[in-house]
DNA sequence: GGGAGTATACTTGTATACAAGCATGGTTAT
DNA sequence: ATAACCATGCTTGTATACAAGTATACTCCC
């Protein structure tokens, strides 16, 4: 499977304007034009207009004939989507538990194993993406176009707020340890104990945002 | 709060498309042309692009540099919509009680009527033009961004399968009643009462779903 | 006849030019 | 001074032209 994503321009548009907005960058309410992002990112209108498209497929972002607004995502947005997280993730490692591939397995030992490796390193960025990459492989892994669909672009605007969690000094081993009880479950097809697992995992990530936010 | 939707070239270009991946028209490993859609529906590529692109985030089609295909939805994934609407709607429609509007139950109350109405006089497509309407004004109104943008393009595409589901005649008119119960017990802002009948609702279409699908 | 190489006709991806609408600010007239 | 009107510069929306890559079919050579 060649994966396409590193080809288009609009992607990596997409992708920045994204994370300008998950990270506060571009903050809610602010106004987005194309003619501006087209000379900042050095791109043409085109690709630009195709990434505003799916941000707003995505509800990040609102346009109109007169402006493009930032909506980007709030608290109670978060808590909304740990509500589908917690309702439907552990359907999705259950699922996975049924019908991961064998590479799948290897690539999510590799994931917790690089998590550690740039734990240790102190690198709180490179954890983050792999978190997000652990998570991702178990949706496109679970054999459901559905819920990939679903909770993929969820999972990812926690970007921010996992940003803060993850830089808990304390919670970063404990979710990667989470995430190799998970891996084990999984791959010992133990569909119950994966499902259980995944709502502790998203249980325990939601109550360290809820610190996080509240000091 | 004005609606630009039927300003947009690209919205009837998608919302055709949609249509006609959803009823069948486009089958599912067709290759869509971006210039043959441009020829047949009359307008240029960009607008078909910007269609495209959207439905490629529902998942309804899938582009490469060598061509975008349908995929469509099959079987299995209605099974996994309605337990994605069994998991969340029940949660939306105990929101819609506490948080919807004066004007947004009015609106139900309309278009209940108008399922009568439209039913009596045996029009299908109406009533089912309808029963989205209904649903998509509960998802409007839980006051959820997040409920809302997962819920209605789930519902969305079980276009085709309600079609088979509402054409039964002896479905409609439970449909509707059911549509009325869950308005009264909205209205009634009667949380517990709303989740339990929405629950059943959702129950209801997809047994009969699935009885249309065996025979 | 079969295989290799090339040309052609497609595909998506991108850039740019043009159109229409709206908001804002300046200017002019009262 | 104030109000109305007009022009200007923005916005998104659309069309079109160009670029790059690929698959296929045809032709030529062996």
């Amino acid at each position: 499977m060649i994966d396409y994503k590193n080809l288009s321009l609009a992607n990596q548009v997409h992708q920045v304007i994204e994370e300008n907005i998950l990270n506060g960058v571009y903050k809610a309410g602010e106004i987005l034009s194309e003619s501006k992002l087209s000379e900042e990112l050095g791109v043409s209108r085109t690709p630009i207009r195709e990434a505003l498209t799916r941000l707003e497929s995505e509800k990040l972002i609102g346009i109109t004939p007169t402006g493009t607004v930032v909506l980007g995502i709030t608290d109670k947005d978060v808590k909304d989507i740990f509500t589908v997280k917690m309702k439907l993730e552990p359907l999705i490692a259950g699922l996975a538990a049924e019908n991961i591939s064998e590479e799948a397995l290897v690539k999510l030992k590799d994931i917790i194993d690089q998590q550690e490796f740039y734990d240790s390193k102190d690198n709180k960025e490179r954890v983050r993406n792999l978190d997000t990459e652990f998570h991702d492989t178990i949706y496109a892994e679970c054999g459901s176009i559905v819920f990939q669909s679903i909770l993929s672009p969820v999972h990812h605007k926690l970007l921010k707020y996992r940003k803060s969690s993850l830089e808990n000094a304390e919670r970063s081993p404990h979710s990667i340890g989470e995430h190799a009880g998970i891996y084990e479950a999984i791959k010992n097809r133990d569909k119950e104990l994966a499902q259980k697992l995944m709502l502790e995992h998203i249980c325990h990530a939601y109550e360290n945002i809820k610190k996080g936010t509240k000091k």
